[in-house]
DNA sequence: AATGAATGAGTTTTCATTCAT
DNA sequence: TATGAATGAAAACTCATTCAT
């Protein structure tokens, strides 16, 4: 992938969460990025497009990072190594983290777009089957665990990323995800 | 309130969370309104004061609402009415939550904006250090319980109000909550 | 018809003839105009309708000159009389005729707007085919006759505003006029 | 002359009077043409010049179409044979036509080349002054009478080219040719 | 209090042109 | 010769805000 594209593609990230699609102008992404307008068009043809790319990558990176070191074998170590993974990543990216809060609901990225990126977590889904189907994990349907135990971690990550400063992260970890799995696990 | 004020304010809530703030026009909010565009700067003065104003009315009402019926004796059942509350009305009011999740982070919102919607949510704080001090919840940073809490809790709903629509909400509602009292519940 | 929309098709005429659509931008054809450039938008909407509608209010203002005076019984004189009123409304507004000359061809007026300006002229139709049939005229189809004739006046009014500038134009007609008489009437 | 460079003019004469000058990209034209942007500024230097050369090389082959076949020897049957060629090439190339009665008037070709191309109809001069010397022809201003028979002859292809369709060609000469000769004609 | 015409700064996007290859 | 990525000035159009009524 270009130099340019790149660049464009990480001030864009910036500068969308701290202010907004709207708030953010085409030209100001361009010279953070340090190229022409023009350039910026040049390769992602629109800014709508431009933020459903940075969307994309975005989620691919998540899924990527987050399956890392997982077995298949045992439920419940894959699922807080997910977790692990998911926390890390998000302690370290936050600006990702605010991306994906502020733009998974917001109307910017296409629906379509929305769509494609589901794609890199269908491995949850897995991993939450099988841990209902070995009783390990209360009955629940994929989905809504998934959603629950997603938003969990968000709310991990920001009490990091915010009022936890200074703290230990992965004490504060290690205090929280708990919570989570003696909450998921059967009786 | 006057009549046009409550309309301003209505058109705004959702087109704010179907288009975003940049994305939506106030000469749009105040047609939708049935209202001149001059009258909307009449009772808001400016398009920031204007969402301000809409996120603060929300968070007081998503307070109260949550408060509801405790009575500040039982720390189990306050913390599972509160959250029943907070899923029903969440339930019943979708742009409110989309509302809130997406302007929480979002940089249209003034910040002293922000912070004075906190005094809001100041009795959950209250509830959680009663529960932990009398040992019926894991002795966690209170802030960190309380993310967690609601990020679980906006989970629930958007299952509900997306993939569980159809479904009965109080029953998906019984599935889930347990998972975040088991969790949040000492051994 | 208000002052401000009066003076942005003015402008708009004179430039749109001396740089052509593209060639003018907005900007310049407002600020001719006295007005701001979100005034043009106002009251026009887009360039493009801007000059639909100047098209239309030009073809209205030539179609009701031409039929001034005319009786509808004598085809030659009628005819004359047409051709004559055309000829003096185009020497005295020569930037109308440049710009029918130019966008009755050109891309940028819509089609359904030239199908719309069409009406303005029907009587001619009335007009040959009453003379055809009455034998005064030669049997031809009547919107050959037509567009020959409007051509032919335009060449005479080509060479007043252009060549001829400074001789009589009235004594030019006359002298032009003929040409076109003898040619259309029966042996 | 380059397959590339005439490749380049084949375009730009389609799409120059499809989408008028300013509403054609050189990118578009270039592509169209098979080659690189680059190409096109590499042989014409820039858009001006392109239209420009453009515009001489239609002018000369007018210029040269018309003159075919004329022995100087009998005026009126020298002017029938002009224009008969004219509207034959005329009805056989409409976008030429097009291309010339949009853009003889417009602003996009520069005025020198404008008076670079009439020397291509010089000879049109000296058959109407030997007409009018020789009395066959009404003594008429030489530019106004080769004004007005060209502008008449454009008018016969309008119509050929646009309702007339469907209609043998050669037949619609016959039936309006007459018109100009009879008009041209002394007594 | 309520209106909506008018404003002009600011936005996204286009495109003629250049230049290193 | 020929290329096409890169440029940035300039365009059409939007919209928060004002103000005379």
């Amino acid at each position: 992938m270009s130099d340019k594209r790149k660049a464009i593609l990480d001030s864009a990230l910036v500068l969308f969460t701290e202010r907004g699609f709207h708030g953010t102008p085409t030209s100001l992404i361009a010279s953070e990025a340090g190229v022409a307008t023009g350039t910026l068009f040049h390769y992602f043809g629109t800014k709508e497009n431009l933020i459903g790319e940075l969307y994309l990558e975005i989620k691919r990176e998540a899924g990527k990072i987050m399956r890392e070191g997982t077995t298949g074998k045992d439920v419940l170590s894959d699922l807080k190594l997910v977790a692990s993974n998911y926390v890390s990543w998000g302690i370290k990216n936050p600006e990702k983290i605010k991306f994906m809060e502020q733009f998974c609901l917001s109307p910017y990225v296409p629906d379509a777009t929305r769509g494609e990126a589901i794609s890199n977590f269908l491995f949850l889904a897995e991993i939450f089957e099988a841990g209902i189907e070995s009783g390990e994990i209360k009955p629940l349907p994929v989905e809504l665990a998934i959603k629950m135990s997603a938003e969990f971690l968000n709310g991990i990550i920001a009490y990091i990323t915010g009022e936890g400063q200074g703290r230990d992260a992965e004490e504060i970890f290690d205090l929280a995800y708990p919570v989570l799995e003696d909450g998921l696990r059967t009786g």
